[in-house]
DNA sequence: CCGTATCCTTACCGATACTG
DNA sequence: CAGTATCGGTAAGGATACGG
């Protein structure tokens, strides 16, 4: 199990950045830290242009890692939820400080460089 | 500029990502923000593994992002040092926290994953 | 509702050779 | 010493269709 336990690193960071930097983990883990557990359509609904495969893919990883955790009901229709683990919920201080900082480098990218374009939205 | 500058994100933190999400630019940010400056060959010395093809591309993506400055010195054979900067040293508390998050997470999943591999090192 | 199965595109990375 | 130039591989991500 793990997802990250077959690579090599040079460093611990590049470890870190293995669990989180996947193209819509965070967001995902996002959602998860600020608004709690989700079932699997409503993290769809959330993240507009993100494929089915694509959002099982990137959930399976995260599980694998021991950052989500699922939970399977046995109903009809189907009802999985989704949430952080302990260990999920230690990454929310690495992501509050990313983005914090990214929103102040998009001002001083907005000061000092004329042909920006990058819309970041629509989350936080 | 900016190789960043002509991407789309869903956020903020996804921004924060694409500066430091390459392949080796958090050891290089690492050897300039622990050591400081450094000439190319150095650099290039202290990560064992990367080309200079490769070791360019990171070093032109970073100075186009405003991370890190490039000091060209007229002389033969050419001298060239790489440095952090104002900019670029913002970045270190983030390192810092994901390098602690890493080595945290890696000691879980020795306990915890019977089969772990990932090698970390030969850096911090 | 929550997935799999296929197929496909491309971005990132790397090996190797050459140069001012 | 510090780069370019060229070519090529691979894995992440995506479009689409189908299934329990």
């Amino acid at each position: 199990m793990g997802h990250v336990c077959k690579k090599e690193f040079n460093c611990e960071k590049e470890l870190t950045l293995a669990v989180i930097g996947g193209k819509w983990k965070m967001l995902i883990l996002w959602h998860l830290g600020k608004e709690g557990t989700k079932r699997f359509g409503e993290l769809k609904s959330l993240m507009p242009g993100i494929t089915q495969r694509i959002l099982v893919n990137q959930l399976r990883e995260l599980e694998s890692d021991f950052i989500i955790h699922r939970e399977v009901y046995p109903v009809v229709p189907p009802k999985v939820e989704y949430s952080l683990t302990e260990q999920g919920k230690t990454l929310m201080p690495i992501l509050e400080t990313m983005y914090a900082w990214g929103k102040d480098y998009k001002l001083f990218l907005q000061e000092n460089v004329t042909d920006f374009e990058p819309q970041t939205g629509p989350f936080d």
